[in-house]
DNA sequence: GTCTATACTCGGATAGAC
DNA sequence: GTCTATCCGAGTATAGAC
């Protein structure tokens, strides 16, 4: 839990604008004075709240993550009908993941950027501490697919293929506004990105 | 065409390593020290052959592009059986794009880093130039599909979901390498992958 | 064509006044 | 908590000798 002293709402306020600065233009292409300046604030204030840049840096992904962490386990635990299963849960769960990565873009290019770096300025391996979600969700592939209740491909590749195409459509929206000639990220090019993308993987899973 | 004076050997030496640091960790992550020090040579002398870092950019972007150019060509126009089409048609050329992309991974960061990027170090839009390559292939599929030789679906939707699913698998190898808790990138995990990627668009794609 | 030297700018970080 | 002032290093780019 990080620590919440004073006049909360300043550091709160950094790290809302160095979000969204390092999920538009990465770690080295933002400066301090991008992020000072989106506060309304000098550069050298900031360091009266966070010790360093990377240590700024770390602190968005801290916080990034524990939304993830929570959104996760809304979706994935609490509600659901019991005897859900098989495709209609799988796609409960995928349109409700699209909608929050549409909703959550700067998260989305967080983590691309970091995805892409070597991870030197995260103070720890982002694959490694989004393992435990994969593997859950690998274990139910496999359930689900030994199960015959989805077709049977690989766990572990499927998710790979379903983070890459969902993901790339909201990270990368300036290349795709070029190659499509139009808004991908207006309501409705989003609605039918994510009627595509259940369709997609229907058509890939059910047996 | 680019300019090929006296001494091309350097300037294709600059271009080498110019890609692979761009690749590596993008526009602003790299500096002339690391491109030059790469070469052999000092800083200074890369702005001989180059007037400015951006310059060296678009050169390396210029050169990238006329490979996977002629790249294309070869794969979709030259062979094929004749009487090659629908999915099978679809699996030949599926299987030797990724198979390039495996082989050209310097090529794939550097689309990616960009794609990500708003696009102001380049001095064109990427997407816009790999615009005829979509439609063409947007083309393809509608044909396809409309003769009923391939399942139904989005054209423009499915392509998007492909290039989101094959480029990030050899563009994220530090993430991946993370979440697998293995080397994703040796010889067996890449032909797993093809196998991999092969068997979901089959099952996607089939009818 | 490559080098050293240098000019200039910008970014991260610190010191100390208010 | 925020500011100004300052330091230091790194970055791009240029000038001019060899």
């Amino acid at each position: 839990m990080a620590y919440e002293g004073g006049t909360g709402s300043t550091r709160a306020a950094i790290l809302k604008e160095a979000r969204r600065c390092f999920a538009e233009r990465g770690y080295e292409g933002t400066s301090l004075n991008d992020i000072a300046a989106g506060v309304g604030i000098r550069r050298a204030s900031l360091l009266h709240h966070f010790p360093s840049k990377s240590a700024i840096y770390q602190a968005v992904f801290e916080q990034a993550l524990a939304d993830w962490g929570e959104r996760i386990s809304k979706s994935v635990d609490e509600p659901a009908d019991p005897e859900e299963e098989g495709w209609t849960h799988v796609d409960r769960v995928l349109t409700e993941a699209v909608r929050w990565f549409a909703e959550n873009r700067d998260f989305v290019r967080l983590v691309r950027h970091e995805s892409l770096a070597d991870g030197s300025h995260l103070g720890f391996d982002l694959g490694e501490a989004l393992r435990p979600y994969f593997q859950r969700a690998v274990n139910y592939f496999e359930r689900e697919m030994g199960a015959g209740r989805l077709r049977k491909l690989d766990p572990e590749q499927l998710i790979i293929s379903g983070y890459g195409a969902v993901l790339t459509y909201f990270s990368d929206e300036h290349f795709l506004r070029g190659l499509l000639g139009r808004d991908p990220m207006d309501e409705k090019a989003i609605e039918s990105r994510i009627q595509a993308i259940r369709e997609f993987f229907r058509a890939a899973l059910e047996p």
